[in-house]
DNA sequence: GGCTCCCGCTGATCCGCGTCAGGGCGCGCC
DNA sequence: GGCGCGCCCTGACGCGGATCAGCGGGAGCC
């Protein structure tokens, strides 16, 4: 693939504004300026980078899905973030990587150096001002994340993550893609596959989501799935 | 930056080092310019700022402790943070408050404006350098957190709790001072008060601490504290 | 085809922590 | 002093989710 930063030729299945675009911007209306990126071809399983490695790229997912996760000490697996299509993940500390990612399933990504984006933000006042914001949203969505894994039920965090998911898909193909495993999963909102398995049929058997197979599911109610992600809130 | 490395007149309770500093950075030695503040004083209870109020300021602890935290849907609380003295609080969402913050005890705070340090950054490179190495420490710092939460028991998550605050408090009296109360700490740890109390009386009985009074105890034996905090680690 | 392996689903059991309840202590107020 | 209230501790109990176990289906490989 030639490189990516002219975009006269958008590369398939983004939209044609992408590739100019910083890199950091999971929304690219937001405008940036031209960084170079490099792209690469990752099989189901590999690993991108790895825990305790010096940070030199950050990555966009062109197309695939990939887990940024964390062994724990007593042999379990943490999941931190998803990124999907169009989301950018690599900056998981300030030197070295705190996690390892890996390609949950075959993944295209555009890689861009990370010290290319620091000069663009020395560079451009628009360009930092928009980092700021990114962070300042990164962070926002960290301290959700934590309420969401402090005191919430199995039941809450899967109508959650459900809905989160739709929310950042990309529209498509009709129905929701889930790209990961169970225990991915359960991995991310700290459960176990059994639970996430049986909480899905739960919502299943309720009516508010269809299972067409393990990778691909529909919202059939997203009003009461909202209720059930925060009870006490009005569905929309 | 005619800057920080000369501190002419230190404010009471402060290291002579203190004010001059870019007010984010948690760790003055990191250097930054002069950012104007001004001093105010909150009784324990009284709201900082509301969840929802535009950002227009963010604020250091001079002496005291400060609770960042939210009303969930369903009547329960949670905690995002503590501010410690010597620390920053404030810049909890992109233009709005998501969080309210109350003093936990009497607080005297420094409140800086926001305009102030973006002004700051958009002049002084290096401190624009510094806010960024801050925000991505404390997403660090976030993403650990939610480890934490996500997949730690009672026990390890309160010996966390007890050696983050040892790591962070300022070197002063004998003991360990824990100006919140156990509610406090259970709406930050995730876990409630019976819990947390029992915890503690666990930790005691194991002969890794001594509860002094309810506000103030003494770690005994770190390296097994490291332990429960951290299964399958080695202690240091 | 037949085998193995991985993944997903479901049932049975266990256990940690939430919940409920009661009692003690310190502090402020009448 | 006496009282009420907030905070803390402790015990009894129940529930939700982890754990353990078993089963079925699909993919890759021989």
């Amino acid at each position: 693939m030639p490189n990516v930063t002219r975009a006269t030729k958008p590369a398939p299945g983004l939209p044609p504004c992408l590739p100019p675009f910083l890199p950091f911007t999971d929304r690219p209306e937001r405008g940036g300026a031209a960084i170079p990126g490099r792209p690469s071809r990752h099989l189901r399983g590999s690993e991108i980078y790895a825990e305790g490695s010096a940070i030199r790229q950050l990555y966009r997912v062109v197309s695939g899905a990939v887990r940024v996760c964390r062994m724990l000490p007593d042999g379990r697996r943490f999941i931190a973030q998803f990124a999907l299509p169009g989301e950018v993940f690599g900056l998981d500390g300030v030197e070295e990587h705190r996690f390892s990612a890996e390609a949950v399933t075959e993944a295209v990504l555009i890689a861009f150096a990370r010290r290319d984006l620091e000069a663009c933000l020395d560079r451009e006042p628009l360009a930092a001002q928009s980092w700021q914001a990114y962070t300042l949203e990164k962070l926002a969505a960290a301290q959700d994340r934590f309420i969401l894994l402090g005191c919430r039920s199995a039941t809450e965090r899967v109508a959650h993550f459900l809905l989160d998911l739709a929310a950042r898909a990309r529209p498509g193909r009709e129905g929701l893609a889930l790209p990961m495993s169970r225990y991915d999963m359960a991995d991310y909102l700290g459960l176990t596959a059994e639970t996430v398995s049986r909480t899905l049929t739960l919502l299943r058997k309720a009516g508010m989501i269809a299972i067409e197979d393990n990778h691909r599911l529909h919202l059939l109610d997203t009003g009461r799935l909202m209720q059930a992600a925060e009870p006490g809130r009005a569905a929309a």
